[in-house]
DNA sequence: TGAAAACTGTGGTCATTGGT
DNA sequence: ACCAATGACCACAGTTTTCA
């Protein structure tokens, strides 16, 4: 190794950290340049030794900014951009991730750890449930397959075994009507087995779905011709048609089977349902979508409810 | 035996997600 | 708003296999 780049390394704290490894791979890395190069091998040698003794360690930007600039100060044609580029947006204001040779080291450095169990996976929210209430939940699952009735030991069951569906998290809400036979029978409710205008409405929807790979969500639907002359609410989804005295129920139902089911919201009036969920029914869940709109309606009814009481 | 084809691993970018 | 983290994807170089 040369004085000017033992010195240079002295000044920027480096050798300390590389002398190790430095005085071997380091010739190898300074003979390298002028002719081909070894930028990896000096962009590995540097983030190994950032996180020798803890695999785990973050590297700041501020601290890939400064390696980079330490780098353009010993090998002067090496642009401290070739090895870290910070965050940044682009004109139309969208994101871009930070680049450079330092830093995609770094990412596979972290990927090769994790694969060699040497960082810990980050803890997923799903808690496992212990055998016991799993071999429990098998068994009640088995009799919802097979039973509808009685009600009341179908709402028992169904309460108990909600971890356990939601961990096993059907595909699509047509595999749990077929899993669950209780779901099917109509129990506190009117089934209609025909009604003219409404399945040519449904069909057409589901096969717009199915357009873009998506399932036919529940939805509630009124009949009549005009708000003022209802002859019918219902809340339709699959082959299944609930019947519900006023539009008002049919919107609460179809709120409740959205939850009872874990299902979507459907995409064209995810906001609307959003804004039901947080606003009428105060509910907050960690899947829920923000919605500009959703919070700016929210905050000037509040606002409007607030001038009234003034 | 050497050229071509197939395969594999590394290094890199990008879009998106998630955390603060 | 910022930026770290992640996963999908791609290019490319090196290695191995196939075949004339």
């Amino acid at each position: 190794m040369d004085n000017f780049v033992r010195e240079k390394l002295l000044e920027w704290n480096l050798l300390d950290k590389l002398k190790d490894k430095f005085d071997d791979e380091g010739k190898v890395i300074k003979a390298s340049y002028g002719k081909k190069f070894l930028r990896s091998k000096l962009c590995d040698l540097i983030i190994k030794n950032e996180l020798k003794g803890d695999f785990n360690k973050r590297i700041t930007s501020d601290r890939f900014r400064a390696l980079a600039i330490e780098i353009n100060d010993i090998f002067l044609h090496e642009p401290p951009e070739l090895y870290y580029v910070s965050y940044v947006r682009n004109a139309n204001g969208k994101p871009k991730a930070a680049r450079g040779k330092l830093w995609s080291t770094y990412c596979y450095l972290r990927k090769t750890y994790k694969q060699l169990n040497l960082i810990s996976q980050p803890s997923t929210s799903t808690s496992k449930l212990n055998t016991e209430v799993e071999e429990d939940c098998e068994e009640h699952i088995q009799w919802l397959k097979n039973n509808s009735l009685p009600f009341p030991i179908v709402i028992e069951k169904w309460k108990a075994t909600t971890n356990y569906r939601i961990a096993q998290f059907p595909e699509s809400i047509d595999h749990y009507l077929n899993t669950y036979k209780c779901l099917r029978s109509q129990t506190g409710f009117l089934l209609l087995e025909n009604i003219n205008d409404l399945e040519p409405e449904l069909s057409l929807r589901a096969s717009k779905y199915a357009n873009y790979k998506l399932t036919s969500q529940p939805i509630p639907v009124i009949i009549g011709e005009s708000l003022s002359n209802i002859e019918g609410c219902y809340v339709c989804f699959n082959d299944i048609r609930y019947r519900v005295d006023t539009p008002l129920k049919a919107v609460d139902l179809c709120f409740k089977v959205y939850h009872t089911l874990n299902a979507e919201y459907p995409k064209e009036c995810d906001s609307v349902w959003m804004f039901i969920q947080t606003y009428i029914y105060e509910i907050k869940t960690e899947y829920d979508r923000k919605y500009v709109a959703t919070s700016s309606l929210m905050a000037d009814i509040e606002k409007l409810k607030s001038e009234k009481i003034d």
